[in-house]
DNA sequence: TCCATATGTCGAGACTAATCGACATATTTG
DNA sequence: CAAATATGTCGATTAGTCTCGACATATGGA
């Protein structure tokens, strides 16, 4: 990931509606959520709605989706993946002393059973 | 972590020359760098270059201490595993199968030799 | 104490982002 | 094709950010 992708997704997460609405639509992962349901939801005008879900597009966090008469919008989750790693392989910067405590720390928290990540990566 | 602190951190790293200043410091871990060395490295003028420290500082990322007539600033690490932390446990949110492939992903890039981990995390 | 060095604070101008009413576009239904 | 629904775009206003000159504060040394 470069640092423009990274500057931009940082941008878009730095506003409370947006990531709000990035929260939300990690919940509503994999389905996904029509941009009206995202605006009632966030008790926010349609139109205000669509810019930031334009700036979350283009950040590369979310991705929109036809359907009929509404777009549905998902979160992209490698986006995440791309982004913490980012924020950590940065640190890295040929220095794993450094960045293995990080992940180390990281690790724990989302692996609590065996085969978790198997399982998952499957998909 | 909380967003609102969140939200700081996003904002503070959604700027070049802010990105490069955290990098520049996570480089030079763990002596630090002095403020007029920072400025001087990135070609800004102090004044500008102490309004963007200021930021990073208010948002938890580095900090600073003063030795003798310099004030050294060293970027806080804890706050890069906390801000990769609330990205990828937020995504969890309970459920693991989404997050657990992400660590998966991330893991592999920083424990190339076996122990790294336990070896830095005496530090 | 006076000067040099190192850094921070204030204020103004330029630029960028956030919000929302009004209008435009796309899709389905009658 | 007309009306209803769902969403996007435009333009204006307001608010916030970035930058930097000028000034202020803190430290060390002559």
């Amino acid at each position: 990931m470069e640092s423009e992708q990274a500057i931009l997704a940082f941008a878009a997460l730095a506003q409370s509606t947006r990531l709000d609405v990035f929260r939300l639509l990690i919940e509503h992962e994999p389905e996904g959520l029509p941009a009206g349901d995202i605006a009632r939801h966030m008790a926010v005008p349609h139109n205000t709605m669509s810019t930031h879900l334009a700036v979350l597009t283009r950040a590369g966090l979310i991705e929109a989706e036809r359907h009929s008469r509404s777009i549905i919008y998902r979160a992209k989750l490698d986006a995440v993946r791309e982004l913490a790693g980012y924020l950590v392989k940065d640190c890295c910067g040929g220095r794993p002393e450094i960045c293995a405590p990080l992940i180390a720390d990281l690790t724990p928290c989302c692996t609590p059973r065996n085969g978790a990540i198997k399982e998952a990566a499957h998909d």
